[in-house]
DNA sequence: TAAGATTGATACATCAATCTTA
DNA sequence: TAAGATTGATGTATCAATCTTA
């Protein structure tokens, strides 16, 4: 069960909440502005200048990695943490520009492998001086050394809790 | 100018790209990837209890603060860091849902207010204890008051960069 | 005319339902 | 049947074009 009990007027019994300090809501509300504008800043900015989002440029930097450029639907979701309907949408999009193909996994017909084509690479590899100089620009760039590490270092305390250790089989 | 000049072959003289160190893409992808999973999973735990996301949240928290629970379309638009369309589109949103409305600005009819209706209030009332352990669960809870204060710090500094000072006249 | 706001077209994400292959 | 993948419907964001008021 998630929810208290209801009550007789309809309302729910809640436990009080433990509201945010002063100095948490801050923090709260900095942390949560600077989600926003980030990362509105670095899809804005990928989109004008090269014509493709963050994701999609991380996915297929992701495909670009693996051995022959191929990889599952359902890992390269893993991989992105997309889920697999959004990487499925995605995966047809660049199809249509060249960018991407996909092909039944020859030892498993249930699973889907999506293959970056000659096409994509040269794309990605067009994209990539202007993705590192708009990422230098709005982040690396901006703090110093050890400022990037302990960002990193808090990012990884707040994603472990959510996502699901990646079970390799 | 923003872009090198073009070369015979059409294609552009870049400037040598910064990659970055190891460390630096360490640091990276662990901040890209909280991102992602971060406000994916805030949306999400917001959307399937309260029915709202929390842009639509921070919106309507925004006006249930102002004077008369009213604020112009723009200044909204500021306060939580949307674009002037994107919160248009919104109020509509909420204009059907019977939790906001508008009404021309009375000094000046090019301006428009929004008001948080006693609707949309009852919904924020009830909406932000959930809010609130959501908020704790995923981010406060999980850090130290030090990391925290240092996360608020670094988003500050990440932000400073893009956002213009709210030039409040 | 200029600033604020709205609109419509397009793109993308999500959810639930469905399909496919083993 | 179960896992992986696809699909279609719906909701939302963005961009450019338009409208409105001063």
């Amino acid at each position: 069960m998630d929810e208290p009990p209801a009550r007789q007027d309809g309302q729910v019994a809640q436990p009080a909440p433990r509201w945010l300090d002063a100095e948490q809501l801050r923090a709260w509300r900095s942390f949560s502005a600077m989600m926003v504008i980030l990362s509105a800043e670095l899809d804005a900015q990928m989109q004008r200048h090269e014509g493709v989002n963050e994701f999609e440029y991380n996915v297929m930097a992701g495909l670009s990695e693996a051995p022959d450029r191929t990889l599952r639907i359902g890992r390269l979701a893993l991989a992105s943490n997309g889920s697999l309907s959004r990487l499925s949408h995605l995966i047809k999009r660049l199809e249509l520009r060249g960018w991407a193909r996909r092909e039944p996994c020859p030892e498993d017909g249930r699973y889907t492998n999506a293959v970056l084509t000659d096409e994509g690479y040269a794309k990605l590899l067009q994209a990539a001086p202007r993705q590192v100089t708009i990422v230098r620009e709005l982040v690396i760039d901006v703090l110093t050394p050890d400022q990037l590490r302990e960002l990193g270092h808090l990012s990884d305390l707040l994603t472990e809790r959510i996502q699901d250790g990646p079970a390799v089989p």
